[in-house]
DNA sequence: CCACTGACGAGTG
DNA sequence: GCACTCGCCAGTG
């Protein structure tokens, strides 16, 4: 069959190639937003990766708390959410260290799919 | 249509 | 390491 209905067709194509590029990093390692865009084919727009994990806002089956930005720390929302604090302790719970800065060494923790 | 905002990144000083 | 600028693009009023 040719057609085939899509499933949650509120998204679009561009967020559900996010979704699926997150999806796909292992549990103890980290990407980053610039990465994640590159690998779902939207190299420069890293900033659409941040939008759409926040459409997600945690609801999804998708680990979002493996994504950090290029510095390798958890990206603060706005409105002082406490959601960054729980990305921290998941990821500290599947054995991603953080350093004294609060960053995670990127070298050692890094995706390389 | 325009202005502004937002889980970002790379470059510059 | 820090502050600032520009580029990118979807969503909202």
């Amino acid at each position: 069959m040719p057609e085939q209905p899509v499933p949650m067709t509120n998204s679009s194509d561009t967020y559900l190639a996010i979704y699926a590029v997150v999806g796909r990093i292992p549990s103890g390692s980290v990407a980053t937003y610039g990465q994640v865009a590159v690998l779902a084919g939207l190299p420069g727009r890293a900033r659409l990766v941040g939008y759409a994990l926040s459409a997600l806002a945690g609801r999804a089956a998708i680990p979002w708390h493996r994504v950090v930005n290029a510095q390798g720390r958890v990206s603060l929302r706005s409105g002082g959410s406490d959601v960054d604090m729980e990305q921290r302790l998941r990821l500290e719970h599947e054995g991603v260290s953080f350093d004294a800065s609060g960053r995670i060494p990127l070298e050692r923790y890094l995706w390389r799919p």
